[in-house]
DNA sequence: TAGAATTATACTCAAATTGAGTATAAGTAA
DNA sequence: TTACTTATACTCAATTTGAGTATAATTCTA
């Protein structure tokens, strides 16, 4: 094998993790406000350091937790990406290859501001109150005369957007944002010098440093498409919880509302839960709280969540 | 953000490639036979240029095309693995980290030896023909023995090997590897130097250089995964083929057997095929010949292929 | 303090999907 | 011409899904 040869510019690796909770209804993530030159928010990240690191996710946590303190649950390997131009390299300097990570945690901060909404970034990933207007109105219209151009491009798009009556599927996240990116329509297409990119963005929501709204957008799309086949989303949930609370869980990581009854149904008999006795005090009748049953975890074996999506919160009785 | 200071060791990415195809009721893997001192086999690969590679999927396809020239169908990352003592790494040597990729053709090369079964790797996973008696006779004795140090590990055995009433996953293919490799039980463990390893492999099954073995694991368990939510079974098929020839691949990959009845009514209707109105001709009954409608395909909505499985082939009527 | 409002939970029912067949058709081989 | 082989059509019950209706147990409010 050709092994690099000693004159060629060194690999740098970054692990950067995209750390995902939820607090009553708003799905947050993690970021570091560094006072640099930018305002723009990034993920914690940090190099791997071989030496230091048996494994990435040492490496991983060790940053995690020097720069936000954050006890993960479910951590695990997204993507590795490597292309050059999406890394806004300074010339002579190594290049450097990102390895995102999903991790989640039931430890939100609350209104801290280092807490986001994760939808601030992606606002038209959040149909809970029906289709954004936002896609109708702009990204469509955009997208649509940047198609014109590149045909080549349309199938994935009709896919992506869940368009001409095919549904659109949550768990495109990432596929959606690229086809953004690569239209010029988000902020970081101009930051990384795309030559058919707005140097204002056309579409809203908020850009992240580096290529961390790309690593956000597959962590998203990685745990929407993991809810429907694995129990991870217990892992964002508190020691106890209702099945109201947990139902919103699932609706505000998949941007969806889902019909009550039927997923109190699905729920009840995947057997993941275990009655407490302890009733919850709120508004109308109180609801049992459960826990998650973790003898049955590690990995389990059958659906997480298969979801049946019901009527919009807005259209609600 | 602390970056790699000058003196530390140098990172190398290694571009290692599956290269899955079909022939006839085998399920290939095409590898590289080169004369070095070994002769263990291994996958086509090489290491990460960022200076000639603009991305590492540009990377990939070079070494794969110097190396075995094989036409690639579908090409997906499948993970990056970069744990010390997985790399038989020499002291001082830069230290490796492998981004394993999975890469479809419908271009096996029949009988040449450089195309391998990938049963001859897992054993263990090819169902067809009923549940391999190595797994009741060399396997579970082996693992359960290594299980009662480790209990710790016993949900994820269950899991992965379908025990105590759970089903048998097909695509736990890297779970139940990385288990026996855990338990000391497969050659690359020896190789590795993990303490618990047996100097001669106690479970049946080829080895490969490095971590490559890993490396198709993982790739057989995503194929196998992805098959029942994406259209990528017709990146192995040829041309035009019968329903039966589709079937027969589909069990190839899943190491099941399929009702027959059943997977042609899901094929059928899934509207991803367009008739010839060609025959095949052989023995029996002609087949009708199909091809895959390339319109509908870039990256399509709904399921590939749930499966419903069927009889064991010996038991057929 | 009696509704009214609110939330939780139980139960129903038709449509669609799945699992496992039976029946029959259309060729080749003896 | 009969047996054998493979392909294809069709049936049917069990299960799962989608979308409700009905009712229970609280708090809020007039």
């Amino acid at each position: 094998m050709q092994h690099s040869k000693p004159g060629e510019p060194q690999i740098l690796i970054d692990l950067s993790t995209a750390i995902i909770g939820t607090d009553g209804g708003t799905f947050q993530c993690r970021l570091v406000k560094d006072d640099t030159e930018t305002k723009i928010g990034r993920l914690p990240f940090g190099p791997f350091v071989p030496d230091q690191h048996r494994t990435m996710e040492i490496g991983l946590r060790q940053w995690v937790g020097e720069q936000v303190g954050v006890v993960l649950g479910h951590v695990e390997q997204l993507y590795t990406f490597a292309d050059r131009g999406r890394q806004h390299t300074t010339p002579g300097a190594p290049h450097v290859v990102s390895v995102g990570y999903l991790a989640l945690t039931n430890q939100t901060g609350g209104q801290t501001r280092a807490w986001r909404d994760i939808y601030n970034f992606f606002p038209w990933e959040d149909w809970r109150n029906g289709e954004p207007s936002m896609l109708a109105d702009i990204i469509y219209p955009a997208l649509d005369s940047w198609l014109v151009r590149h045909t080549e491009r349309r199938a994935s798009a009709r896919l992506a957007f869940g368009r001409d009556g095919m549904p659109w599927g949550e768990e495109y996240v990432l596929e959606r944002y690229e086809l953004l990116y690569e239209a010029g329509l988000v902020a970081e297409a101009f930051a990384d010098g795309r030559e058919n990119a707005m140097p204002t963005p056309v579409v809203p929501g908020e850009a992240l440093q580096l290529d961390h709204r790309r690593i956000l957008a597959t962590a998203v799309g990685r745990l929407r498409a993991k809810l429907k086949y694995r129990p991870v989303i217990f892992d964002l949930m508190p020691q106890t919880f209702t099945l109201t609370q947990l139902q919103h869980t699932a609706e505000t990581v998949l941007g969806v509302t889902l019909h009550k009854q039927n997923f109190r149904r699905l729920v009840e008999k995947s057997g993941f839960l275990e009655a407490t006795g302890k009733m919850s005090k709120a508004r109308g009748r109180p609801a049992e709280l459960f826990k998650f049953r973790h003898q049955e975890r590690s990995e389990r074996p059958l659906a997480g969540l298969r979801l049946s999506s019901g009527r919009t919160r807005s259209s609600e009785a």
